[in-house]
DNA sequence: ATAAGTACATACATTTTTGTAAGTATCAAA
DNA sequence: TTTGATACTTACAAAAATGTATGTACTTAT
C-alpha cells in the first residue's frame, strides 16, 4: 500500500540501479519504499533508527537483550522519557521485541527482532566507522579553521 | 582532543571489541569517539550525518557530483534553507567538497570528499535496506494493529 | 520510616529543528 | 519589461523534539 509515485522519477537514474533487485517478484518491487519521495513513508522508519536515541538503542541490543534501566545506564544522557518513546518507535516498526515479566517491580527485557538485526548490522556499522573517523574529522576541523583565521 | 571519558566505561564490554582496531597506533585508539558517552563529539557528526537531509544528500551525492539546485530536485521536499544548511554541516565535517565557479549566475559543485565517500557507502547501504524492508516493516504493523483491535 | 530501584505515563516548559518569505546580483528568454 | 534561473542569506514563525518534574504500586535495604 506504500505509494511513494509522487516523485515521477525513475528509479533507472541511479548508474547501479540494476544489481540490487534481482529475484524480487515484481509485485514487491513496486511496494518498495523510495527515500527520495517527499511523501513515502520509508522516511518515517528512517527518522525513528536514524533518531538521537534510536542509534544507540539499536547499537546496544545488538550486543544483546537489555532490561530498560539498563539501556539507560548504557546511553548516556538518555531521559527514561526519550528512551520509553524511542523503543515504542522500534517497536512499533518491528525492530524491538518488548517482554514483559507480569511481576513486581517491574522487569521488562528489550531485544532485537529478526528486523532489528538486520538495521542494527547497519547501524553499528555506521557508529562505529565515525568512531574510527573522529581523529580526521577534527584534524580537518582543525585544519579549516586556522585556515580561515591565518589564511 | 576529544575526550569521551565521563562514561568510565572500558570499551572491551563489547564482546567483539578486539577485532576493530587494529593497527591503528595506541595514541590514535585513545582518541576515537565513544558514542555512548554523553559529551563525546562524535555525537555532534553521527547527528549531521543521519539528520532528516544529512542521509539523502549524502546519497545522492554518492551517485555523483551536483549543483545544488540538482540536489534540490531530485530530494523531494527540502527547503532551499535546510538544504544550504546541511551541505554547510557536511562540509564543516570533511565529508562534501565545495567548488564554486566564479561566474554570474552562480555555478557551484558539491561532491563527496574521501571521507565522505565512506560514510556514504553506510548512509546508503541502510537506506536501501529499509527501502526494501518497507514492505515487511508495513505488513508488521499491519499486523499488530488487526492483532490490537480484533485480538 | 525513609530512600532507592523498577518501568513506565503524563503535563508542562524549553530547546532545537524546520519551514516560509523575502532579499541579493546578474544574465537570458519571453 | 517582467519572469525565471542561479546559490545562497536573513528574519521570523511554526512545528517537532527533548527535558524536567511528578506520580504509580510495590519491594528491598537502611
Amino acid at each position: 500500500m506504500s505509494k511513494c509515485e509522487q516523485s515521477a522519477k525513475p528509479r533507472s537514474q541511479r548508474p547501479d540501479g540494476a544489481a540490487n533487485d534481482r529475484m524480487l517478484p515484481l509485485a514487491e518491487r513496486l511496494r518498495q519504499g523510495d527515500l527520495l519521495a517527499a511523501a513515502c513513508p520509508s522516511r518515517d522508519v528512517l527518522k525513528h533508527v536514524t533518531s538521537r536515541w534510536g542509534v544507540l538503542v539499536l547499537m546496544v541490543l545488538g550486543t544483546g537483550t537489555h532490561r530498560f534501566s539498563a539501556l539507560r545506564r548504557k546511553i548516556g544522557g538518555v531521559s527514561e522519557r526519550m528512551l520509553a518513546q524511542t523503543l515504542q518507535w522500534l517497536e512499533a516498526d518491528g525492530m524491538v521485541a518488548r517482554l514483559a515479566h507480569d511481576v513486581v517491580p517491574p522487569h521488562v527485557e528489550y531485544s532485537l527482532t529478526p528486523l532489528g538485526e538486520a538495521v542494527a548490522v547497519h547501524v553499528t556499522a555506521l557508529a562505529e566507522w565515525i568512531e574510527r573517523a573522529m581523529p580526521a574529522i577534527e584534524a580537518h576541523r582543525r585544519a579549516k579553521a586556522t585556515e580561515t583565521s591565518a589564511g
